[in-house]
DNA sequence: CCACTAAATGAATGCCATTCATTTGTGACG
DNA sequence: CGTCACAAATGAATGGCATTCATTTAGTGG
């Protein structure tokens, strides 16, 4: 039975030093489940910025050099997390839904969770799903769900990775400041664009990403529907 | 006049040793345009990992710490190399093509400028357009043409939006290694999603993006078109 | 003519990911 | 039961990075 790595840390005391003598200890630290979830964690609280191997090690009472005997580098700790925030996506609509209404509520569970860790994307948009199991599993039950549903076969992929790249770019958009489309003293020059800007009235700025991911995600629902035979 | 920032750098030569005395120089050697192309042609050259400070310094024949009289910032760089390459999209269709065409021209354009960019999605994704002015240019003409085509003023900008969102999230799958499919020895228990795959055939992974870049767009162009009035 | 400011240098600063030598414990094999 | 390979920790480098600051020099406005 390995250690459960919070054994060790007490959460209580912020004493925080790492009072371990040097040499192998007793019972592993250290793992890889232990090490995501310790990753997780701070980029909760202290987001992308603060999130550094340092960082990390600290939270875990240990050296930074011993996080390298379980990742390889802290793109493999970026990918550990991504991965286990996939298992957070919800597809289990594909099971008990009409198709167009189980590809709507995975879309928006999908968008929802990275919209809070875009820095991830980068790392799982050109990820081999081989090294992310989790992420596998959410793209079998896609796949089994648009099988179900009548589409062909070659189209299954296309349709998916389409949904999925406009999920990555309306994630971006879920952050997005609120005066972005303010073009400030510009804005005499782009008479079309500032009158377009102008009608959308003054919601917030997540809001306004909720209407452009609604209205691309409903044509794209409506699109792809049309390929099921 | 002032002078061109090319003047003082001879490509012939490595020499490279930033020869300059102490003290401000008769003529100024760096202005933001300089600076600009400057550093699109180190990041074509050795991408955005060879991209440092300390680089585009050099290129430009003058110490780190100089830059900063002209710039704020590193991601300050990066919003000046963003906006010069949206002056490199192609929105020309606009004036020339119906609705539905134009926009195709248009967002084909856009992709393949920032697939070879994917770096910079994250900083133009949230960059209020007030500092990029080209990029305000870009969003004038679509505007525009979305206008002229008979849409509401309220849908346009969510129209824009969506279409921006998926072509960003695009841009990504061109960048994917081809193998980005193979479930590796994990494929067993994913039936399927590696018959959809399977289904694909070899072609390379670009003509995959493109496929689905094809599909995803020619559904959100028939949707949004059912908005035009 | 003089003060101010702009634009360069070069020397720090502090942070970061990563590597390496070293130490110590564990488990497998003979 | 001993020893030997290996696993897992420490702590001290290493080299690179963006950025800052004091300093120097040169134009510019009053």
């Amino acid at each position: 039975m390995p250690a459960t790595p919070s054994a060790t840390a007490d959460p209580h005391r912020p004493d925080a030093k790492p009072r371990r003598r040097v040499g192998r200890p007793a019972s592993a630290v250290l793992d890889q489940e232990g090490i995501t979830a310790a990753a997780l964690r701070l980029v909760r609280k202290s987001g992308y910025d603060g999130f550094t191997m340092a960082a990390l090690a600290r939270t875990l009472n240990v050296a930074p050099s011993a996080l390298y005997n379980h990742v390889s580098s802290k793109r493999d700790v970026l990918v550990l997390v991504q991965d286990h925030l996939t298992s957070f996506v919800d597809v289990s609509a594909f099971e008990t839904q009409p198709w167009d209404q189980a590809v709507r509520d995975w879309a928006w569970s999908y968008r929802d969770v990275f919209a809070r860790h875009t820095p991830l994307i980068p790392v799982i948009a050109v990820l081999p799903v081989a090294d992310a199991p989790k992420t596998l599993a959410m793209y079998e039950a896609v796949s089994a769900g648009f099988r179900r549903a009548g589409f062909p076969q070659e189209r299954i992929i296309p349709a998916i990775v389409a949904l999925e790249s406009f999920i990555f770019g309306s994630a971006y958009d879920v952050t997005a400041p609120a005066d972005i489309f303010d073009s400030g003293s510009l804005g005499a020059a782009t008479p079309n664009f500032s009158a377009a800007v102008a009608s959308l009235g003054d919601q917030g700025y997540t809001n306004q990403a909720d209407v452009a991911f609604s209205l691309g995600l409903e044509a794209l629902v409506a699109g792809f529907g049309a390929l099921r035979s």
